[in-house]
DNA sequence: CGTGGCCTAAACAAGT
DNA sequence: AACTTGTTTAGGCCAC
């Protein structure tokens, strides 16, 4: 098995294996046992950390409300077929989402307390993501039912078009009313949530019973009257001004812009018109002739999942089983309202996504060589990902499962589960404990750490290092003391760790420049110039797990830094793609970063309180020169405003580890500012 | 087969 | 004296 993985590591990236995966030493059996679930957990993604962090934060709301969903569907089921055997009579969709009742505490405390074995923690989030896809299936479900909405309503409307315009403003206003009323009802619901009058409660026949199986439509126009109040007869009243409860949809209409109130709209026509939805979800069935209702011969009503040879029966039982009735009204409003708070939800993230893109929408240069940055939206690497897929997944573990995961961001938005996995996972990381200390001072305020303060990130970040503590303390002493990288500074409370990157990047670094087969794989899979110190790479999957931090960014920053100064140095500003010139050996990042010329002022310990004096340099024709600059702390507004200018100049750090601050400033205006010492870099 | 990196283990010293 | 911190050495595994 391990000779497997070193072989991989071998072809796939010779480098990374000596990086991380180095650290393996020891670890390669427990990694190898692991690797499953760390691989089905992570998955690469252009989002950045933080919208990572709240997609998940959004699916956990999903989660619970799909399991609510399927709870009520449960119940339901469960009284009109067999009572006693709930069990059974539970779909399998629900009883797959059962690890989702867990909480994300609890589900800490599970794994803290190690009840679930890797392999079972793996199942758990693979029930996670098939319950995402559901999700997404019902999400879709009743987006298209929407649409179909959407188009009978426009068709009444053009019909109805010869309406007097009196009727047009009565009916925007009523929109007005409608949308009102929406938000309304929003807010309702997500405090019955709040209220656990939605409770997500795992057992069958609690309050939930009587929400859902045991609404009756009488009580959802008591609930919904009491959501929106008089709007309800405004609604009402709007209907008449065609059919029903259709003109409630009518209004839907309107507000393509946002989907999440046309959600809505269904939830009217359900209380003011049956029909409607039967009309639509007919619709749906005819239009799309693989009904999102129906996938792998399984119904997709929420809580059913029966199982159908052909599309035919599954049309049957759909008519018969889930016609229009009490319960088939009652799951749909649930429905919605959970296909609400996931809109809304999508809504907020996409606008915070967009918001950061456009922040970020800078040069195409330095993102793509910042996968694993969080602020690095874009792409560019998603290519890689099938480079080195075939290869290393299945041969190393964590260590290449994040890679490809990492580079792959398509595939999953849960590079934050990373952290998560490691936290509660006791696998020990795919990371040298050289990496690992690094990182740990790294992601500090102060970039140093007292040797407990490093103990405590240990244990607080890994379940790994909360067992077997004299060993791995022993090994992080071991290494603070052997790597020059390390560097112990005096403090007046005692002492203190820093980080020389200068000296951690200095690593090895001609060994694996010597193997060009390695250098090419490396560059192929990720971009990645040979030179990059093995460790430095490895601390490249360990990005993964500090990405909370949006401080802490890895080393891929600080390769992208080199990149994009290559690039700059070549005058390639306009390449989107660096894949090319990275899979140029000659051209490393490293080496690039080795014509940039840096004068470095060591920094007195005494003075770090004061202003830093910028030192810049860059002999570097294609750029302005150096120009004095003084960084007060995080002043930003002076930074320069030219374009095409690189300021180097020392990390405001006490110790001066030899840290630089870069600046880069694009044309356009656009900068990046890179603080090699931390690896990190953010684009202003 | 040598080299180098990483790991664990352990001895030891100095400080708290 | 016990514990923590830091250094150093040694042996083993692994990849190249």
């Amino acid at each position: 098995m391990m000779q497997e993985a070193g072989t991989a590591e071998a072809t796939s990236n010779g480098t990374a294996k000596q990086n991380g995966v180095a650290a393996e030493g020891g670890l390669r059996d427990i990694r190898s046992k692991s690797a499953t679930p760390s691989s089905d957990i992570t998955a690469a993604t252009l989002m950045t950390l933080q919208q990572q962090q709240a997609l998940q934060v959004a699916r956990q709301l999903l989660l619970k409300q799909q399991q609510q969903q399927q709870q009520q569907s449960g119940s339901i089921k469960s009284t009109k077929s067999s009572e006693k055997q709930p069990a059974l009579q539970v779909p399998v969709s629900v009883a797959m989402m059962t690890p989702q009742v867990i909480t994300p505490q609890q589900m800490q405390q599970i794994l803290q307390q190690q009840v679930l074995s890797p392999q079972q923690l793996q199942i758990l989030l693979q029930q996670q993501q098939a319950l995402m896809l559901q999700q997404q299936q019902l999400q879709d479900f009743y987006k298209k039912q929407q649409e179909q909405l959407h188009l009978q309503l426009l068709q009444q409307h053009h019909g109805s078009k010869q309406q007097s315009k009196e009727v047009s403003t009565q009916q925007l206003a009523f929109q007005q009313q409608l949308l009102q009323v929406q938000q309304l009802q929003q807010q309702h619901l997500l405090s019955l949530q709040r209220q656990g009058l939605l409770s997500i409660q795992a057992n069958h026949n609690l309050p939930l019973h009587s929400l859902t199986q045991g609404v009756i439509p009488a009580e959802l126009q008591q609930l919904w009257k009491e959501v929106t109040g008089t709007h309800v007869k405004e609604e009402n009243s709007g209907s008449n001004n065609g059919h029903r409860g259709l003109d409630l949809s009518s209004a839907s209409p309107v507000p393509p812009k946002s989907s999440l109130l046309n959600q809505h709209a269904p939830t009217n026509g359900l209380y003011g018109s049956h029909t409607l939805k039967r009309e639509s979800s007919a619709l749906d069935e005819h239009t799309h002739h693989s009904h999102s209702l129906y996938a792998h011969g399984v119904c997709k009503w929420p809580g059913c999942e029966a199982v159908f040879e052909d599309f035919q029966s599954f049309l049957k039982h759909l008519n018969n089983e889930h016609a229009l009735d009490d319960r088939s009204t009652a799951q749909c409003r649930v429905q919605m309202q959970v296909v609400q708070q996931l809109e809304l939800q999508l809504a907020k993230d996409k606008e915070r996504l967009q918001a950061m893109m456009t922040h970020l929408h800078v040069n195409p240069l330095s993102l793509p060589q910042t996968p694993t940055t969080p602020t690095t939206p874009l792409t560019p690497l998603s290519h890689h990902p099938t480079v080195i897929t075939p290869t290393s997944l299945h041969s190393v573990g964590p260590i290449r499962r994040r890679y490809s995961d990492k580079y792959s961001m398509p595939i999953s938005p849960d590079i934050g589960q990373n952290k998560e996995f490691y936290m509660n996972t006791d696998v020990r990381p795919p990371f040298t404990y050289a990496s690992l200390i690094r990182q740990a001072i790294l992601e500090s305020p102060e970039r140093q750490l007292t040797l407990n303060e490093i103990y405590n990130w240990f244990t607080r970040m890994f379940a790994y290092f909360r067992r077997n503590a004299a060993t791995w303390k022993n090994a992080v002493r071991h290494n603070l003391s052997l790597h020059k990288c390390f560097v112990r500074v005096e403090n007046v409370k005692g002492a203190v760790w820093t980080v020389d990157e200068l000296e951690f990047q200095k690593r090895r670094p001609q060994k694996i420049s010597g193997s060009p087969a390695l250098v090419k794989n490396i560059q192929t899979n990720l971009g990645y110039g040979p030179v990059l110190p093995a460790t430095f790479q490895a601390s490249m999957a360990e990005n993964s797990i500090p990405l909370y931090t949006t401080a802490s960014i890895g080393s891929p920053t600080l390769n992208s830094l080199a990149n994009a100064i290559r690039e700059e140095m070549n005058g390639a500003m306009d390449h989107g793609n660096s894949n090319g010139s990275d899979s140029s050996p000659g051209r490393s990042p490293l080496s690039a970063m080795h014509h940039i010329s840096v004068k470095e002022e060591p920094l007195d310990p005494e003075e770090h309180e004061g202003p830093l004096s910028l030192v810049t340099a860059n002999h570097s024709p294609d750029f302005d020169h150096h120009r004095d600059y003084e960084d007060d702390h995080g002043n930003e507004d002076m930074l320069p405003d030219q374009a095409r200018n690189f300021y180097l100049h020392p990390v405001k750090e006490p110790f001066g580890t030899g840290g630089l601050l870069l600046h880069i400033a694009w044309p356009g205006g656009i900068e990046t500012r890179v603080d090699t010492c931390r690896e990190s870099s953010t684009l202003i």
